[in-house]
DNA sequence: GATCATATTGAGAATAATTCTTATTTAATA
DNA sequence: TATTAAATAAGAATTATTCTCAATATGATC
């Protein structure tokens, strides 16, 4: 949505490196799904996706959407966020970064902190495991949701 | 699994209260139920609490597991985590704390960290909307799959 | 302690997100 | 351009969770 051009580009061409790489096919459908979530700050989810799709590949099915997303992910393009009985929402972002979500209407949004970034982590989870990522999530209102409109999508309960 | 019968006591009672307050039935299903998620630290999902309960009440249904949970989290008796695709999981733990999350068999410990708990969120957040609470996820190996061995329960694939 | 009104439960059907199956099509390469 | 393995579309299948409704149990009252 504020995404540069350049960055938009890098993207694309980071996906078409990765896939000549390792001798995964570009198909116009793999393109178009990718670059619908690389364009965006959105994070949508498959069904999403599948919807902005279809507008330019009316023959687009929803699977192959699914299947794209997952190959996606295996290729490192893309994580996946989002909790239990929801749908699972996609990020293209690949810089460190932390998430804001909406516990009135979903809304997710990146955003970046050096003080979290560089936090050392409690040895008490040397007992428990080996740290690999370390992501903050803040869960609050949305300016929208906090000044009391109605955003379109919302959630069946609050996920605090 | 480590909790002490105090904390599990205090907990309990902390439950008869909250329903005597607002007129909720406190029935054999319904302790049992918030027992099994009181006295664990492995935040089980709907299912494993279903499984454990159903050895002292056989007549148990997992619908009543799913609809006591959701109630004991309106209640803010409970609080749920885990991913899209995963069961939803559950958590009895009301001080503030973290989660380290094994992305290879699931594992999930909570953790604390004052330091985590005093850091300042970044004025970008300001534009973005209303923080109400701040949670940390670690994900890397449990000691167990970091060893090698194969730990019960194994997921499908890792969600970094 | 018995009675009553209502909340709760159990069983099985219903939903929603996601995945599988299979016949058909297409990208990459010879 | 022909070949072939990989990818797609469509619809059936799966899984976690929820709904429906008849039967039952709780808490209040007598």
């Amino acid at each position: 949505m504020e995404l540069s051009k350049t960055e938009i580009d890098k993207r694309m061409r980071s996906f078409e490196n990765m896939c000549r790489k390792l001798g995964v096919k570009r198909t116009h459908q793999r393109m178009e799904i990718f670059r619908e979530v690389a364009q965006t700050v959105e994070h949508p989810d498959a069904e999403k996706v599948y919807r902005k799709v279809s507008e330019r590949i009316p023959t687009m099915s929803l699977d192959t959407v699914y299947r794209t997303l997952w190959l996606l992910k295996d290729l490192g393009l893309v994580t996946t966020l989002g909790s239990p009985r929801e749908r699972t929402r996609f990020d293209a972002n690949l810089d460190h970064h932390h998430h804001f979500v909406c516990v009135k209407c979903g809304m997710t949004r990146d955003f970046y902190s050096d003080d979290f970034d560089s936090l050392e982590l409690p040895d008490t989870l040397l007992s428990i495991g080996e740290a690999v990522k370390t992501q903050v999530e803040v869960k609050g209102l949305c300016r929208k949701c906090a000044a009391g409109e109605m955003p379109g999508e919302k959630k069946k309960e609050a996920t605090l």
